[in-house]
DNA sequence: AGCATCACCTGGCTGC
DNA sequence: TGCAGCCAGGTGATGC
């Protein structure tokens, strides 16, 4: 499940292979992946586009072109991108929907088992190039940073559980189940914990451990885990997931105070975590 | 308005 | 061994 190390990563490989290269084809086979408009008006107005720069808020991708126009492409559950150099030489796998040839003769092959994933052009952008639609996002850790001032005003007065509020994307942007429990295990807080009862210093510890958890988690070029299949742009495997500490942990030993950690339901989302060292 | 719950979807795993 | 049924979760809609 793409969160924002994973979406990062695959941004800077597109970087690599998008930028300054024209969109010569897009073939978009999946029924369900270009919902918002119709898949050939998609077609009609990306093609023979050239990329000026791939940019990312939170979990979406978004590929301005040399129109103005944005190409923004979310992930989801299980969607995949690949960069495939020779096309002919590669069969499609299985659950590609979307494939966007370029101008070297290359591929970017969009692949996506559950379907959830999605693609859709925009002309409704900002002063920045990027679409509207991001001023409803809250701050991009990575991007904007994410302060522990930052974080007291966006859950400010809220009665929800913390890693509820880590998860709405409208007070964070990027940081999904996973990374919301290494975060919260990292901060030595319980992921149930109600917002309006963390004091300062808990509410400090929780943005670090935000900021150095999803900087790591880059660095590794975020998690692949066992039935997930997130793979980079070149189709590599991840390498955050010998670091966790708590996310699937249940049962297993706490490397910190040598309790176990446990799985909780918070919201029909399981949550992971240690109650002899988080509060 | 703010918060909780549900629908969407299917590969892979569990258990009988 | 085969297969039914369950689980995973980001987002937007719906309900309270």
């Amino acid at each position: 499940m793409p969160e924002l190390p994973e979406v990062e990563t695959v941004r800077r490989g597109l970087d690599g292979v998008l930028v300054g290269r024209t969109i010569t084809g897009l073939e978009v086979t999946g029924r369900r992946s270009v919902r918002r408009q119709r898949p050939g008006e998609l077609v009609e107005r990306v093609v023979g586009r050239r990329v000026v720069l791939v940019e990312r808020r939170g979990k979406y991708l978004a590929l301005v072109l040399d129109d103005d126009q944005v190409l923004v492409i979310h992930l989801r559950m299980s969607g995949q991108l690949l960069s495939v150099k020779d096309p002919h030489a590669r069969p499609r796998a299985p659950h590609t929907h979307v494939v966007m040839g370029l101008e070297d003769g290359s591929e970017v092959r969009f692949v996506d088992a559950r379907t959830f994933g999605e693609w859709f052009v925009t002309d409704d952008v900002r002063d920045d190039g990027l679409p509207s639609f991001f001023d409803q996002l809250g701050p991009d850790p990575l991007v904007d940073g994410l302060t522990a001032p930052v974080l007291r005003e966006r859950i400010a007065g809220k009665r929800t559980a913390i890693k509820v509020a880590l998860t709405d994307q409208h007070v964070v942007a990027g940081i999904g189940n996973l990374y919301a429990d290494e975060i919260c295990y990292a901060a030595r807080v319980l992921p149930t914990r109600r917002c309006d009862t963390l004091d300062e210093e808990e509410i400090r510890r929780i943005a670090a451990a935000a900021r150095r958890i999803l900087r790591e988690a880059i660095v590794l070029r975020g998690s692949s885990l066992r039935d997930a299949r997130y793979r980079d742009l070149m189709g590599d495997l991840g390498g955050y997931q010998t670091r966790h500490r708590a996310y699937g942990r249940a049962g297993e030993g706490c490397r910190r105070c040598g309790g176990t950690i446990e799985r909780l339901e918070i919201g029909a989302r399981s949550a992971y975590c240690c109650r002899g060292c988080q509060h």
